[in-house]
DNA sequence: GAACAGGCAACTC
DNA sequence: GAGTTGCCTGTT
């Protein structure tokens, strides 16, 4: 039977900001607003009630509690007294959590990420783990776990048609096998500095920059870490010198990058 | 039906 | 080392 939990009141974790801002691809909003997906192979219906959030599952407590990042007081990290946009990013962001994601499956999904759309990204990843995750029932549905880096490094490209993700699949395959193998040690990774554990997955094939970036910000955490896509560098332009550094925001610039992305997008759809 | 997309690699000067 | 092109697939 599955257990209810108290994660965070909604003006420290924004379920909606957080599960939309493109940092994930397994939570889906039923038409109840209650969020359903799968996260370290637990089950769960994340929802909102009198001004808290609530995590329904099996999983241990704590389990939540990390992956949504709760011990980083995001107030104190929020950065502040970098210009009047910025201020207006985090204002308009505010409830957004950087969400502490399995490194596997953030590395495998921003794999898939590259010239694709969230929805498009979602489809593939759900039919990967349909195709190659265990199955794990939860309150009468079917979900999927995400597929171990072992259980692809044993396909070939042919197995991963049906997936639909076009040229990536070489690069899934080369991925999972590097982790396989030990070759990228991602749990190293996330002990190392950001700048060196982007270095050795840059080395990847089917890993440039931005996936690096990603990677290194949503899987393992390193929130100094600032992915450049079509939104940021737009915003850039518009809104800071042009020889802005990220480093220049501090510790927490990938937060930074994450309130400015999701500002830009949601200014965009008004 | 052609161009394009939240990117990368391989190739070209 | 800056610029160009192909790459799967889905959408406009």
């Amino acid at each position: 039977m599955s257990r209810e939990t108290v994660i965070a009141p909604v003006n420290e974790l924004n379920i909606e900001k957080t599960f939309e801002c493109g940092q994930c691809f397994r939570w889906n909003a039923g038409p109840d607003g209650v969020y359903r997906g799968i996260a370290y192979g637990y089950p769960a219906a994340v929802y909102e009630q009198d001004g808290a959030v609530i995590v329904r599952s099996d999983a241990p407590d704590s389990l939540w509690h990390d992956y949504f990042d709760m011990d980083l007081n995001y107030t104190s990290a929020s950065v502040f007294g970098a210009g009047e946009y910025l201020d207006s990013c985090v204002e308009r962001g505010k409830g957004i959590r950087i969400l502490r994601q399995e490194p596997w499956e953030a590395l495998c999904s921003f794999i898939i990420s590259q010239c694709n759309n969230i929805p498009r990204i979602k489809g593939i990843v759900e039919r990967l783990c349909r195709e190659f995750g265990n199955p794990v029932s939860f309150e009468g549905s079917e979900f999927f776990t995400f597929p171990s880096a072992e259980t692809l490094s044993n396909t070939t490209e042919d197995d991963l048609a049906v997936i639909r993700s076009g040229y990536r699949a070489e690069y899934i395959i080369c991925a999972a096998k590097a982790v396989c193998s030990g070759e990228l040690d991602l749990g190293k990774l996330m002990s190392e500095d950001w700048e060196s554990a982007k270095k050795d997955l840059l080395s990847i094939r089917g890993v440039g920059e931005k996936v690096a970036n990603c990677v290194v910000l949503f899987g393992l955490h390193h929130m100094e870490a600032f992915p450049i896509d079509v939104w940021i560098r737009r915003a850039l332009k518009e809104h800071f010198p042009k020889d802005f550094r990220p480093e220049s925001l501090g510790p927490y610039a990938g937060l930074a990058q994450q309130y400015i992305f999701y500002s830009a997008r949601s200014l965009e759809s008004k």
